[in-house]
DNA sequence: CCTTCCTTTGTCAGTATCTGACACGAGTCA
DNA sequence: TGACTCGTGTCAGATACTGACAAAGGAAGG
């Protein structure tokens, strides 16, 4: 009885796009989910938590590469250039992942649920990234204040990457990057 | 049978307050609440959209007053001066609030579901914050970064006024507004 | 005082999310 | 061949919510 679980996981995630897509989020259950994969609702509940968990899966991945960029970056580097640098080493991955991001993007937009659960996704890496920055030595108040900012400004630059692909994302990350520094000046 | 239904509200969240704190939110269920404010479940869900919204409520109060805030500043100020000022004008009520903030800060912290609900309901208040800054005339890239990075470093400097109540919450807001300059100047 | 209307609550039925307990079946290794 | 493990199915159940309707209390007007 027991299948190759890593694919019955990967069917499952196909399968609540699709719906997601199709029907809406609160309009399919975790039943229909699990029927269009070929298995139980209860099985469905054994590979993620909970209904959201199952639209976020390459946040992981996503981790591991900045963190690891982080602490790449040449010691003495200050915590926001570090984060710039890294957020760069991650534009490969986040144009390898723009044809599912981009599916997936109405979806949370349409749904408070998701969009809850993609705030918290979010606040993981922030955390993740205030460790790498400490890591290299940056004081926890400053890394935590660096790592929260460095992430806004890199979601900028996505969203303005969505909304103008006539530009590559890392033009509008040194961009972004370049309005958080002129908007900071003007303070006193 | 219709009480007041503005007290019923208040007894219902605090009676939501002791119950997350004696017992911690997921062994507390709805019908406990509603039974401790002496209603029914059922009247517990017409007041409070779900068992995380009864936990926050002081969110609209602090928007408007910021928002409002913001549209006072004097013409001509820069986004981050701006938000800057507009937090300053935030703290009475800040400290106003400060003992039910305590309370529930430990219960946030100790339940993934009211982090995420907390996650939300700041992203709710950026996005006023970002209304506000266009309706001064900012330019809305621009806006929504300045809000964004603006509520990060108020968070923050609200969190360092946690943990180090000597000094003035008006003093931990300029000493994080400044750490930001500093930061953001590293940047070329 | 009585009637009418409006608002709030109670009751009930029902759906959906998520969990624990247990059994079954298919590979794996001795 | 037999024990073992792991993923799955089945079932029961608690809890979070929702819709529909009835009932109770207060306010307003006659």
């Amino acid at each position: 009885m027991p299948r190759n679980s890593d694919e019955v996981r990967l069917r499952l995630q196909e399968a609540a796009l699709e719906l997601y897509l199709e029907r809406g989020y609160d309009k399919t259950t975790a039943g229909d989910i699990a029927g269009r994969a070929g298995v139980t609702e209860r099985t469905f509940f054994r590979h993620f938590a909970d209904k959201r968990e199952v639209f976020f899966d390459g946040e992981a991945q996503l981790r591991e590469l900045l963190t690891g960029a982080v602490a790449a970056v040449p010691a003495g580097t200050k915590p926001l250039p570090t984060l710039r640098a890294a957020f760069h080493q991650a534009v490969p991955l986040i144009e390898h992942n723009l044809p599912v991001t981009e599916q997936r993007f109405p979806v949370i937009i349409a749904t408070p649920a998701l969009q809850e659960r993609a705030l918290a996704k979010n606040a993981a890496l922030v955390g993740a990234l205030t460790d790498a920055l400490r890591a290299r030595g940056v004081a926890e108040q400053l890394a935590a204040l660096c790592a929260q900012v460095g992430m806004d400004t890199y979601s900028i630059a996505i969203r303005r990457w969505g909304a103008d692909r006539a530009d590559d994302l890392h033009v509008h990350l040194d961009r972004a990057f370049t309005d958080l520094r002129l908007a900071a000046n003007a303070l006193k």
